[in-house]
DNA sequence: TTTATTTATACTCAAATTGAGCATAAATGG
DNA sequence: CCATTTATGCTCAATTTGAGTATAAATAAA
């Protein structure tokens, strides 16, 4: 079927990431035809012409999608055989990146371009069990929980991983577990990709509405970039590199709120963010509804790569050895 | 020169980590003879063979080296063209992997097996500047910044990416940055790796002395280890997949010390694991120079996958939106 | 057999950080 | 002018962290 059994074709997928409306989206590319699941923007590795994956995938997002990355992370080389439809001409290793896109200042967004600037969607369309802005979403214990219990009586061998993917029995939500939790669902069979991968079409069963399904494994490749975003957020600056130049605080937090699917304290978010000094006041204002906000920007160009909230080296350092 | 101009191979390459002796070691494979710069333990991903790369990895792991995997971690997938010296039959995208292997119980280790299960290296013999165990390394002021200056002079691009990485100027040393200050070194042509790939083959210019050379890019990939390692200690509990079975508060402490590079504040350590509850006392004891300490085991299975110090959602969360 | 030395463990205390809330300021829309 | 909204300032208790001092229990040396 293939031309040669053990050719390795590499792919590069990249969930790029903005904050936009008070929504984080995600930048899609591919059929909307109701059968074709979209896809994320991707390219084929080609080393001849990229000398880096990096370059390569800079290349196709250029070619693909009309906008500017900021942050740019590697995120995980995925190669299972189980995941790739067979009829492939040869074997897809496909290298997933997350890229973050700053938005365009708020005033200077020219409002005819809103709609021409591609095919965003709501993250959480992928993921509604993430989002817990408006409380525990109701879905988890409607649906999900109930659906992996009954999954778990067959084979209990995930119990404790379920147990501690969903913050069951004492455990803790833990939002990070974004990809954790999407394997479990994928195992389960709660998610459309499972289905089509073992090759019931969907249209057996009844479709899982548990989100979006996208081409392939992408919808992994996006759980994954969620899932580092969230965890990176605590210890790397990296949330700027989702906001404009200038931004009100109050920006900042949703900004922060909508990757993290959980609301924050504003006073104290504020305090924080005073105090790691990144920022420094434009003596600009925006004036919305209520008291009108200070505008605030990156410090220099202080770069990404600094300690949001300092370091957990934990337990205390000591004085070197004396001897 | 090559049969395929853009036909592609995937290297599976581990920095297989373990603690010993008092020392953080790296295996290696390959000639020991002086010319021919050692190696990760490696091989090819085949996809026809191995349903992922992770069972691929463990493939060529138990072939090459016989120990026992515990915390297995995928790094990063890399594909520069510069670092492979040309003349490869085939353009090598390399996947790192860290994997972290379990001491044997002290007392049950053969003795006579000590030098019969392979060529381990001391870890801080390849970045003798990460280990401030005994201090500021001297080399650091002594040869590495003088050096970079030297290099900046002629291309101040870097100048930012120095100071953060090497701490200078109101910035901080921060132990994570491994893999950033390897680079800069690379960059700057004080490793032996840079030389090589300029094809200056190390003779031409004096030997710089900053550590030893590994072959191709895996000195990268060890860096990386390394650096991801430090960062994920404070956040999982994957230091326990360098532990035996029993241990107690001192070697958990030292190995933590070994990785980080840091000491640590004795008393403060005990409180910070005591409270994170991992561990429950075996009731046994262990004597060596003074006090005999207690011997402590990992409570139940509880996996790795579960934050050590709390997490670091900062600011604080709040209420869910009440309307 | 005492004594110094070494290591483990217990406890204290001040400083810093965090979590939660009250209070006030400065706009807007009746 | 007043209710409403949002931003910002400030307080206060609880918890965590950093850095010690004190004591316990062993070994090595005198």
């Amino acid at each position: 079927m293939s031309a040669n059994p053990s050719e390795i074709l590499i792919d590069l997928s990249t969930a790029i990431l903005r904050q936009h409306d008070e929504r984080l989206q995600c930048r899609l590319v591919g059929e909307s035809s109701a059968t074709q699941a979209k896809r994320l923007p991707f390219g084929p590795f080609m080393p001849d012409q990229h000398r880096t994956m990096e370059i390569g995938l800079r290349h196709w997002v250029r070619e693909q999608v009309g906008v500017d990355l900021a942050h740019v992370e590697q995120l995980y080389t995925f190669a299972d055989q189980g995941r790739h439809a067979s009829g492939e001409a040869a074997h897809i290793v496909s290298v997933g990146y997350l890229a973050l896109t700053r938005t365009r200042e708020p005033d200077k967004t020219p409002p005819e371009a809103a709609s021409e600037d591609g095919d965003w969607q709501d993250l959480y369309a992928f993921f509604p069990w993430e989002d817990w802005r408006q409380g525990r979403p109701e879905l988890l214990d409607a649906q999900i929980l109930p659906a992996l219990d009954k999954w778990l009586e067959k084979d209990a061998q995930a119990a404790d991983r379920v147990r501690l993917a969903f913050g069951r029995e004492g455990a803790q939500w833990d939002e990070e577990f974004v990809l954790e939790r999407y394997e479990l669902l994928y195992e389960a069979a709660l998610v459309e990709e499972a289905l089509i991968d073992q090759g019931k079409q969907g249209r057996q069963r009844p479709k899982p509405a548990l989100g979006l399904a996208l081409h392939l494994d992408h919808r992994r490749i996006l759980a994954t970039a969620l899932g580092r975003l969230r965890s990176k957020l605590k210890y790397r600056p990296v949330i700027f590199d989702l906001m404009p130049a200038g931004f009100t605080l109050r920006a900042l937090q949703s900004t922060t709120e909508m990757v993290m699917g959980v609301n924050l304290h504003q006073q104290n978010f504020r305090r924080l963010v005073e105090k790691s000094g990144f920022l420094i006041s434009t003596g600009r204002t925006q004036r919305a509804r209520g008291r009108p906000a200070e505008v605030f920007r990156l410090r220099h160009n202080e770069r990404t790569e600094r300690p949001l909230s300092g370091l957990r080296v934990s337990a205390g350092r000591a004085k070197p050895n004396s001897k």
